[in-house]
RNA sequence: GCGAAAGUGGCGGAACUGGCAGACGCGCCGGAUUUAGGAUCCGGUGGCCGCGAGGCUGUGGGGGUUCAAAUCCCCCCUUUCGCACCA
């Protein structure tokens, strides 16, 4: 007998795979087709035990999926371009497609050497011109819709480094990297129409029926749609100029008794120049608008305003109100001003408490009606009208849609729908991302780079300083140019695209890698999609997978796909954590697979990985668990290894087999039963890890019964009862088969010494024999008042009348019967009896 | 503050439509084997009481429904995650 060495099996089974190309997949078969997709990765240097649980859980779904006869797509790729890229160039004075590349091929080896068993042929990295490209080609198909578009907008603007963040890059309102105050501060700059799409991506969150709950709800909110009405108040002044607000409260419209704009308004400017002293004024709104951005946005901040000094006219009530700059209106939510109704909004509230502004009450609920004098805080509720004219008594609802039509009437303002998603701003004054493949011409305007142009290539920048603006801008090769249209001199855009706009589509270019003419050929993407099954961490629950669901319906309005949604199933893979922490180089807690394989192999962090935990939990990293997965393939191994050449001739088993045969042979059965079931529909990888250890448990039981097993050494020449054999044989390829999707290479070398040339790839998932008998006898729990006085074992579909009058002459019952009263016998379908006394 | 999810042995976690709580693994204890250790194999392992048979108790806490509750309902506590002035 030989010892597990999971190196040297592991080694020979990669080579297998790759040469004879195994998991290439062809354009179409006669097999139903199964997309299998997991989060490309971001090529960051070493993929750590964290990162891989994802690739593994997508491999042993693809794996079984295979075996059960589907023709599956399971591809893999790099989300190449982002910052850590060019700061690694900055410090270490690396080109970023060097250090990409180079980190690249060193995880694909990682994930090689786990045998993950990727189409690499289908393999993208979105740093390479031949993927970006087609960026390009979206973008500019969005631009000619109307879906790409420059505007100027707020943007978060580090002084001392010179260049915009991200609101991730954001740190308490200071930079990332340099810790200075960030700023405000108004750039041009693209964005991408989302929000065209809001009410198509809220409606299609129903339709995801096989995405996680938290996700959805996580969208939904994301999204923020609430129903209200705009309203026109008119500010008061030798000019009517209307100011409009919007409210989803319009039945508390006569309780509106101050109106806040906020600084960023583009009234607030209007109105200073007419203040008595302007630059005081402007200064307490440039106060405000230089406050923290990030604690602006996230309200930990002291409500703070001032009057204008002018007045506005309530459309409804015909008062005018004082008109107020207030610093936690947000100016790019809505219209960016509000009516103020203190009685019935906290924020409000608390405002007019502040500055002593009129408090009036217009909404009453129904059970107990609030007086002025009761006030401590808003009253927020829905209930009565009061003090409103001819709308006083309605119920708040119904004035809501007869305040809004009468305002439509009277051209005062309309039902209103607003959403919290913002357009997409996308641009980046980065190097390392997909250039914008636009000219500004001064006579032309914005001008698209003819589609014959493309790609726009990133020039070979070579110095990263970290400063100033847009390192494209500091090329001026790249940013001369002339004008498609009128020919004159012209410049490039120097922006690049968010990241992001790379990961909305990667998995229609799978479908079709290599394409030179298109993104991809509609024809591949409508055989091959929908994804059928998509696994990934849960931080890109809105992000990425908002943002592919945009893309999604774009890309289907240009006649490229055809569904709405692109991924029919979504798990959300937890972390894994070392120390109670998240892996991070930074706090030094990472664990590298490379290590963990060297020592086990991959079989072994495969299986511990999915063992441990069921795949959306986090696990906590543990090394005496893996150890428990290396002891259980060796177990599995010393079985086996050396039964394998002595039953791979064995029959069928036989109809004459002794109970110990019966009930091994039912075992195998009730695994089959169980690792499918875990596997598909849900992924429960863990429970289905648990029902093959205790089918090897049996197995050794019934080997040492037969004298066969890994502790009758001495018997290895022995003859092994025909039926006895068959049933092992039967019993270990199950197992086997079993297995493969979770620890491949073992499986693959007991499968070959099992006799079988070709291969797992050319094996079928085990079937349910539905021959195999089911147990002669059960063991029927009986109760007492709900606690287990005894056990009967019967013979199997003994009628429940039967089992009564078993459980009522049971001596062990009788005892705790004595002296009670029986009220009634329950029995549960066979299962279960409870005698109940008084 | 709002919303969602989750609380089960020393630990990770099982438990189908309410029906034997703790599968499987880790750890621990004992035994076999071994010069010894490791490895391996076998057995035990929620808590309390009992020599034992056995009894009591037990799924965050408190109520409730039910013959029967980890599972269903109500209240509370804790943890995690998400959102966070969205008018």
């Amino acid at each position: 007998m030989s010892e597990y060495s999971p190196q040297t099996i592991e080694k020979k089974w990669q080579q297998r795979w790759a040469e004879r190309q195994t998991f290439e997949v062809a354009a179409e078969s006669s097999k139903p087709k199964f997309y299998c997709l997991v989060m490309f990765a971001y090529p960051s240097g070493h993929a750590h035990v964290g990162h891989v649980r994802n690739y593994m859980i997508g491999d042993v779904v693809a794996r079984m999926k295979r075996m059960q006869g589907y023709h599956v797509i399971h591809p893999f790729g790099w989300d190449a371009f982002g910052l850590p890229a060019e700061n690694a160039a900055i410090q270490n004075k690396v080109h970023p497609r060097a250090w990409t590349l180079d980190n690249i091929a060193h995880m694909k080896g990682q994930l090689q050497r786990l045998g993950i068993s990727y189409a690499w042929e289908r393999e993208i990295a979105t740093c390479l011109p031949n993927y970006y490209h087609w960026n390009q080609w979206i973008f500019l198909k969005m631009f000619e819709r109307g879906l790409a578009y420059r505007r100027r907008s707020t943007v978060n603007w580090c002084p001392s480094c010179l260049t915009v963040l991200a609101n991730e890059q954001v740190i308490e309102g200071q930079c990332w990297r340099c810790s200075s105050e960030v700023d405000a501060r108004a750039l041009e700059q693209w964005f991408l129409r989302i929000t065209a799409y809001a009410d198509q991506l809220l409606d299609g969150i129903d339709r995801l029926t096989e995405w996680p709950e938290k996700v959805l709800t996580m969208q939904r909110n994301w999204i923020g749609r609430s129903e209200g009405a705009r309203v026109q108040f008119l500010l008061t002044g030798d000019t009517a100029v209307p100011i409009e607000v919007f409210t989803t409260r319009l039945d508390t419209i006569y309780g509106a008794t101050f109106i806040l704009l906020a600084p960023e308004h583009p009234l607030v400017e209007e109105i200073a120049t007419t203040a008595n002293e302007p630059e005081a004024f402007r200064e307490r709104v440039r106060r405000f608008r230089t406050q923290d951005r990030t604690a602006r946005l996230t309200g930990d901040i002291e409500k703070e305003g001032f009057d204008t000094g002018r007045r506005a006219t309530n459309p409804f009530t015909g008062e005018d109100v004082q008109v107020w700059v207030a610093n936690f209106v947000l100016g790019d939510y809505g219209t960016g001003a509000v009516m103020g109704v203190p009685a019935h909004d906290q924020r409000d509230f608390e405002f007019a408490q502040k500055y002593n502004l009129p408090v009036r009450v217009v909404v009453q609920s129904d059970e107990d009606a609030t007086s002025l004098s009761e006030f401590e805080e808003a009253y927020v509720g829905s209930g009565r009208l009061v003090a409103s004219e001819e709308f006083s008594g309605l119920p708040s609802a119904e004035a809501r849609v007869l305040m809004t039509q009468v305002a439509t009437d009277r051209k005062i303002g309309e039902g209103a729908v607003q959403y919290r998603l913002k357009d997409w701003g996308i641009s980046r004054q980065r190097y390392w991302g997909t250039p914008i493949p636009i000219i500004h011409c001064e006579s032309c305007g914005l001008v698209p780079v003819p589609y014959d142009k493309l790609p726009v290539e990133l020039p070979d920048v070579t110095a990263f300083s970290g400063r100033g603006d847009s390192p494209l801008a500091q090329v001026p090769e790249f940013v001369n140019t002339t004008c498609p249209t009128c020919g004159t001199d012209a410049r490039r855009e120097t922006d690049t695209m968010d990241t992001f706009v790379d990961s909305s589509w990667y998995y229609y270019r799978y479908c079709d890698p290599h394409n030179k003419a298109l993104p991809f050929d509609p024809e591949a993407v409508r055989y091959w999609t929908p994804v059928d099954f998509y696994s990934g961490g849960v931080e890109h629950a809105i992000l990425h997978l908002i943002y592919s669901r945009f893309f999604c319906r774009v890309m289907r309005d240009l006649g490229l796909v055809e569904h709405d949604e692109p991924f029919t199933r979504l798990l959300t893979q937890g972390m894994v954590l070392k120390d109670g922490a998240v892996m991070s180089k930074s706090k030094g807690n990472v664990v590298d697979p490379d290590d963990m394989m060297a020592t086990y192999g991959a079989d072994t962090l495969r299986l511990y990985e999915m063992f441990v935990a069921p795949p959306e939990k986090e696990i906590e990293w543990t090394d005496t668990g893996l150890e428990g997965s290396f002891r259980f393939l060796s177990r599995v191994w010393r079985l086996v290894e050396p039964l394998a050449a002595r039953v791979r001739d064995a029959g069928q088993p036989s109809a004459n087999l002794d109970d110990t045969e019966r009930a091994m042979r039912r075992k195998t059965n009730e695994t089959i039963h169980r690792v499918s079931r875990d596997l598909d529909p849900r992924v429960h990888l863990n429970t289905a890890v648990s029902a093959l250890m205790e089918l090897v448990n049996d197995l050794y039981v019934f080997c040492d019964k037969a004298g066969c097993g890994p502790r009758a050494r001495q018997s290895e020449t022995s003859d092994i009862r025909p039926e006895t054999a068959a049933v092992l044989r039967e019993a270990i390829e199950a197992l086997v088969l079993l297995m493969a999707p979770f620890t491949p290479h073992i499986a693959e070398e007991l499968w070959e010494r099992l006799g079988y040339s070709e291969g797992l790839i050319a094996a079928q998932w085990p079937k349910i024999d539905s021959s195999v008998a089911g147990p002669d006898t059960v063991v029927v729990p009986v109760q007492v008042n709900g606690k287990v006085r005894a056990r009967l074992t019967v013979d199997t579909g003994r009628s429940d009348a039967d089992l009564e009058a078993d459980a009522l002459v049971d001596p062990q019952v009788q005892g705790h019967l004595a002296g009670k009263t029986i009220v009634k016998v329950i029995v549960a379908r066979g299962r279960l009896v409870n005698v109940v006394t008084k």
